[in-house]
DNA sequence: GAAGTCATGTAAAATGTTACATGATTCT
DNA sequence: AGAATCATGTAACATTTTACATGACTTC
């Protein structure tokens, strides 16, 4: 489970409320690689703070519910180097458009074409987006110190992942394409 | 969730008893971009039986438990294709190494390289052992009925996600080199 | 004789999703 | 005035993982 180390290795970087922690996975680099729900978040951070993985500030805020500020521990940031120091398993693709492979001759084909270039017009935007998000440190390349430059690889294999989808779209549309015109002479 | 329905299109192929449906998960098509234990197999089978989505046939064999054949029910047809025609959502990427990205700056660099070559071989043979599933479909092209060719897209699929993976690793790999060389200097 | 394959499951624990709940502030 | 953002959670349910359980037949 890579949940709790995710929150770690944000928490590693710098002190973070859920609220912001929560945001990060929604919005920010971690969305790139992990998703996690706000309310996963809260669930996990109060489990950490309870095994003194971290630990919080509570700062009150006028006419708002206190803010926890948490920050990782040195017994959280062992576990985390720990866990970083063990070899990582690839994760299993888990991809509903998948099945369409294996029951697509159930449906008209239009209807497979139509949901391909569906998906295609969303990766292409989310490539676009996450480049977006990649620019400050795609420009300064060769400046980036170590840090960065990690970050910038994530960055970089979650652009890859969304192009590659939308080259097999394309790859797809044409093969079926071809095939229904075949079918059709 | 799309274990069930990626059990009913197995099925909607052909009669499967739950060993083969596992199998199917573990070693074949299935595989490429679903993932499921045998123990989930035999759960979810029961229940799509409660539920009339299949039905099994027991056949007795000699000195062995009864082996179940499942088939599809009309019901779990209409089920299938009730699924199959609204939008899919994009899977997350849920992916161990990317936390390095956030964390990487907690480990020597020389671990973080070891580590994505490890990556990168592991997802050369994976790459490998795809294509020689794809062969027959990928050598007879322009002859495969829609049904087949529905199946080598998605094993395309896979292949490049693979790929994709490796060639990611040599992008890394010569980046964080580049920069370690540079702070040596 | 040991390892692997065929064949079925149960049970507990961990994880993840969905729905609900509250309430002030800031932006349009 | 309504929507979005900031800020925290609880509870029920669904799903997945891990460990356990049994036993014959086949291949090395």
């Amino acid at each position: 489970m890579a949940l709790k180390h995710t929150i770690l290795a944000f928490l590693s970087r710098q002190p973070l409320s859920g609220y912001e922690v929560a945001k990060e996975f929604a919005e920010g680099f971690g969305g790139c690689f992990w998703k996690a729900s706000q309310q996963q978040v809260y669930a996990e951070l109060s489990k950490l703070e309870k095994q003194d993985r971290v630990i919080y500030e509570a700062i009150p805020q006028p006419g708002r519910l206190d803010k926890k500020i948490y920050s990782i521990t040195a017994k959280g940031q062992e576990e985390l180097i720990d866990w970083l120091t063990q070899p990582t398993e690839p994760t299993a693709i888990r991809e509903d458009l998948g099945v369409i492979g294996l029951a697509g001759h159930l449906v008209p084909s239009q209807m497979v074409v139509r949901e391909i270039e569906r998906r295609q017009k969303l990766h292409r935007e989310m490539a676009q987006h996450l480049k977006k998000m990649d620019e400050h440190f795609a420009k300064n390349l060769d400046l980036l110190e170590l840090k960065d430059l990690y970050m910038h690889l994530v960055i970089r294999r979650a652009i890859r992942y969304q192009e590659d989808w939308v080259a097999w779209c394309d790859e797809s549309l044409k093969a079926i394409n071809r095939v229904v015109d075949n079918l059709e002479d």
